[in-house]
DNA sequence: ACGCTGGGCTAAATCGATATAGCATTTGTT
DNA sequence: AACAAATGCTATATCGATTTAGCCCAGCGT
């Protein structure tokens, strides 16, 4: 079948009259310099363009070691923030010429492993990583194959490598701020069992916003949870929670999907969101926009973020530099409902 | 740079001292086929493992022809349907060893003619795609390369090809009788300016419950928006029409993002959800479930439609088939709060 | 007439794997 | 003993591009 086998360089060398070897020269725009006529140029580019000619990747990867593609290792491809990012990532790329092989990691080291190990071997340009727990080994190594590494919403504060974040502790920070302010005053956050820096610095800036407002903090207001659990599971443990703190009248959920599980947890106790239980999540969400009460919360700058990493891996896939390029942008936290208590 | 270069057949085959196509023979599970002797068949294989080998998938690519890679061309990787069926492609295809490469359309015809192009010539196995508008020309070219093609979400009923879908007019149906038999008297449709099958077919089985129940219907109760609106726009056409209907008592979004654009619009609106205007959408999402009142809607089978998408395609990839294998998955109405008029 | 320079192009090696054809050597058959 | 058949392995071509080295010819200077 005729079909079935693309125009390859040498039907354009057998139709132009000419050696691949020319052909190739003009089509990656070497013609000048390797000194080939105007005349024999141009008609290998209009028989290119008649014959539709696109490069065979595979074998130009092979031979140059450049397969034009990005490893994408996120921790879960169906939360909205990581797919968010996956979208915008997938647009940057493309404007380069780059496509993307992704994968989730369920914060699974093992996993995360697997999907290093075969993008490898499949042999993509650059990483972008969300790396789980103990992967510095990993991330390490890969730095020693000189293919691009660019970690993402998280990093190893050990290891020297570029990243792209938000500061989370800023943003923890100014959010428990915000609900200290609006007048609450016992305020519990509810985390994910992680000492991966994104989460420890989201604790850190809650505890330090407690501290500098005065309000008390103590290990009981601190819930962790492990990631792997269903969402049944995650209901119970955060009413569990919830109901354990006298007092409390406020939670901060230190991620969308906490969030999440948090709204639906507060409801089935009955609580009313705001007047009773003051309530803000990391990252924005449909859902916490149209929530009633609407709910408030840190919200990463997205597109920002996913344009920053695309641009920091074409930069080091055309000059690497010696100095990671570290970039931490800011959240933004925004007001809603959730977080007014009313008149008190 | 040793690091650079990854272990090749020939390393191992000099290790052993015996030729690359030994060694090729062996770690293709062709030993006893090719007669190569016990022995020389275990030296290798603990070599291979002692050097860590791994294929390079190029290089393999380009004399086989298969890549291990398939092809994923959605809507929007960003919506919650698409990343999550994603999620479970990626998992099923890797279980098989596949990896997926994939890309958004943004329901944009020429957007999806480049996707299909790049990935043709990356040389993707297999396809699975959710076609555009006018991409029947190229689906049909596409099967001409004997490469599997899985359409997926909808179809063009006059090519012959395999997909997955779910029954969206069955869906429709059975939800807008559901709102029928609540008592809503006037109920009308938003969806999408798309001539495409599962638009269709959701507007026919709407129209069709109407029928059935012996409800007025005519073009005033059916409001089509183009996809590529912002949101603003959105939720100005929204409410636009919403109010230009007099009497109108519940609504049927026919997509998730239209159903989330709904609510927001209907609440800007200060109408009351489930007594003034019974609302239920098509697809779920936190947000409906989560929402004051939760919202009704007609779920699809995101696991199942994922995994079939998958199964057929290997199959497909194994033993290609005569005719084409054309899945229609039930999808199921979940009544929640919204579609509920309360005591009127 | 000779060598030198530069212009215009190509042959051949290469990337790493797979597939085909086939070469020794041993074993079996009558 | 002579030939066939089986055994165990390898040389080489190939996939489609890129890259290195270098060939041939024309023009120029002396």
């Amino acid at each position: 079948m005729l079909s079935m086998k693309g125009i390859s360089i040498k039907d354009i060398a057998k139709q132009a009259g000419v050696s691949p070897t020319t052909v190739s020269f003009v089509l990656n725009g070497k013609a000048k310099e390797k000194r080939i006529s105007e005349q024999v140029s141009k008609k290998i580019q209009k028989i290119a363009t008649r014959l539709k000619y696109k490069p065979n990747q595979l074998a130009r990867g092979l031979r140059t070691g450049k397969t034009k593609t990005i490893g994408l290792i996120v921790e879960d491809i169906a939360n909205n923030f990581f797919a968010s990012l996956a979208k915008v990532m997938e647009d940057e790329a493309d404007k380069h010429g780059y496509k993307v092989l992704y994968g989730s990691t369920e914060d699974n080291t093992e996993k995360a492993k697997g999907l290093l190990e075969v993008l490898k071997y499949r042999q993509v340009d650059a990483y972008i990583v969300t790396p789980t727990k103990n992967l510095d080994k990993e991330i390490e190594q890969l730095k020693a194959t000189s293919k691009p590494v660019v970690l993402m919403d998280r990093y190893f504060p050990h290891v020297s490598s570029h990243y792209v974040v938000v500061d989370n502790y800023q943003g923890a920070y100014n959010v428990t701020s915000h609900l200290a302010n609006q007048g609450y005053k016992k305020i519990a956050i509810v985390t994910i069992t992680s000492d991966q820096i994104q989460m420890k610095d989201r604790l850190d800036g809650f505890t330090a916003a407690l501290k500098d407002h005065h309000l008390p903090y103590n290990k009981s207001l601190v819930k962790k949870i492990p990631f792997e659990l269903e969402r049944e599971a995650f209901n119970t443990e955060i009413k569990k929670f919830l109901t354990s703190v006298k007092g409390i009248d406020a939670v901060f959920f230190a991620t969308n999907y906490l969030g999440i599980y948090g709204i639906e947890s507060i409801r089935s106790l009955g609580w009313e969101i705001g007047p009773q239980i003051g309530v803000a999540s990391f990252d924005d969400h449909d859902l916490f926009r149209l929530h009633s009460p609407s709910i408030t919360c840190v919200a990463q700058p997205i597109t920002e973020i996913g344009k920053n990493i695309v641009e920091v891996l074409m930069q080091e896939l055309n000059h690497p530099s010696a100095t990671p390029r570290q970039i931490v942008l800011e959240p933004s936290v925004i007001v809603r409902a959730s977080s007014d208590p009313g008149k008190k």
